[in-house]
DNA sequence: TTGAAAGCGCTAACAC
DNA sequence: GTGTTAGCGCTTTCAA
């Protein structure tokens, strides 16, 4: 800067008027001092003028999301830049690739008045980095997840609301024999979808049977083979909730190479990209993942802008969309 | 941190020796400032931290993509992520929606925080004044599209074999009349791709007719349409190339609902989510945006790592995937 | 093993 | 309309 400065003839002080768009600037002067800042290549340093500001704010927030191509992230993404963008804040999006690791990085790069706030799809189970942030005063949202122990905002889907709906969905349609497809119940998510579905045949009095529930599904190769033993047991089911996008494909194309796609109910959850083109096309609940994004940015603004009532649970519901693989009907 | 100092009976640069786990600090005086830290509930500020010190490197680099919940540029965020963590380097991504406006914000905001480099998928039509906003000592690499007037590595796809290959595929299989379903022209993206079928048509002394030609398909919605009006035409095409995954998704609802998908050949680019489940499942030219983002990082390493060596184009090669919307004969 | 002084690049407050 | 001085919170010499 002051390079330009002297290049412009001017002092730094000015230089920075030039480069905050202030008033007050003659305007042979400002063009003189522009034309030196494109010269020289210069580019402020952000650090270095918030550092110097009196109301440090950086007006850009950090997102930290599972994975880039993981469609709810990608949404999720989505509702917070709208509501960020809208405020003229910018949104830094990086993933965790759910690894505790990163995610620890992540927000040590991005942390202290780097930005002025995150939203966070937390991995790890223990969140004591999030001790230096709040001690920093820099406001934090979790989304989808509920770290242990953590006073912070958390926005998150109704999983298991949505586990029961789905599953009482076909238990409507006659089905007695469920099958569920879900990841391992030491992620929150998937240990409420499994609750809700539980709940659902307790509700109507269905006992559950263990060999109907497949509980380690993370990848699709895992939901082609969790699918193949639902069906290749002596009492198959009727019915299968795959209460994972991932799940429903692997379950889709298992079905479609066994000739069972207009046999087997399914519903799956999260509505991914080409649903409705299938045959039958996918009954699915839909999260409202723009929703969550949008609702945990507000939260977040809202922290920012000095809200300092307790932190709170925020929960979006989702919604059943019948497009006819769930609502097919007990054979014979 | 002077603070601390003073509780911890010691000078700042001590309390910054504990904070940086320095060697040469006696372990008595390191727990006296631990205690200190934590009493007060000291946060170092990364900000002043890293203004201070010498050697100002973020380990970082910006990627700029057209938008989050576009497929192709989730995979390339993937591809750039793996290089970069390969050699802890963080990547934060933002998308441009499009907008050469937030483009330029967005590059501002990034340089002003030092990354180290950029990716861009470049917008705007005319890249000079990008140059200004990013200074001059950081490397930019573009992909997908080259924008005019820059010297810098660009990394795109092979649109025009692309959509070359994807014709000829059609014809091979005794097409004569073939649909063109592809984006705006002005996009050079889309501009290649017309090029490379209307080379195919050529080289195989097939007319080109300008009613099988639908240019304007940037939604789903435009895509609906003009795969409608293809249909409605007099002499309709026996099969489509739809240059674009979003005019494929148009495509194939419109085939679904008039009961011609088994009779219409479509050959799509972009290999979409569940194309594979589809019914027939869709033939693609598979863009590998993967590799077009793994080969940008690397160009990027490369130029921090002194590559000096004068700017190049580099071609990524997409992959024909036949899986059987793209082999149906002409009927009858 | 520890501390003092200087300064990173910028903006605030106030002068002129 | 523009410049001066001070200082943001930290790390770097370099000296003790």
């Amino acid at each position: 800067m002051r390079e330009v400065a002297t290049r412009a003839g001017v002092s730094a002080k000015t230089v920075s008027r030039v480069i905050n768009n202030e008033t007050n600037v003659n305007e042979a002067t400002r063009a003189r001092v522009r034309a030196a800042v494109t010269d020289l290549g210069y580019v402020l340093d952000a650090a270095a003028a918030n550092l110097a500001r009196v109301r440090r704010t950086s007006r850009s927030i950090a997102l930290l999301i599972s994975s880039v191509d993981n469609p709810f992230s990608a949404q999720l993404f989505r509702g917070v830049e709208t509501v960020a963008t809208h405020r003229g804040v910018m949104v830094f999006a990086a993933s965790t690739e759910e690894d505790p690791a990163i995610e620890d990085r992540l927000i040590s790069a991005f942390a202290s008045r780097f930005v002025d706030g995150f939203i966070i799809t937390p991995t790890a189970q223990d969140h004591r980095h999030i001790a230096s942030l709040i001690g920093a005063r820099v406001p934090v949202v979790y989304v989808d997840r509920t770290p242990a122990g953590i006073g912070a905002d958390v926005v998150t889907s109704n999983n298991r609301e949505s586990a029961r709906t789905a599953t009482a969905h076909l238990i409507r349609h006659g089905h007695t024999r469920i099958g569920l497809m879900t990841d391992h119940t030491s992620l929150e998510t998937a240990e409420e979808r499994r609750q809700g579905y539980v709940d659902a045949l307790a509700a109507n009095g269905l006992v559950q049977d263990p060999a109907l529930m497949e509980l380690g599904v993370a990848t699709r190769t895992d939901a082609e083979a969790a699918a193949t033993r639902l069906l290749d047991l002596p009492a198959p089911p009727t019915a299968i909730f795959a209460a994972r996008n991932i799940a429903s494909i692997g379950l889709v194309q298992v079905l479609r190479a066994r000739g069972l796609s207009q046999t087997m109910a399914v519903v799956g959850l999260d509505d991914v990209g080409l649903s409705d083109l299938l045959d039958p096309p996918l009954t699915v609940m839909a999260q409202d993942a723009v929703a969550i994004g949008t609702l945990a940015a507000e939260r977040l603004f809202a922290r920012l802008d000095g809200d300092d009532t307790p932190p709170d649970r925020y929960v979006v519901p989702a919604s059943l969309i019948e497009r006819g693989s769930g609502e097919l009907p007990v054979p014979r």
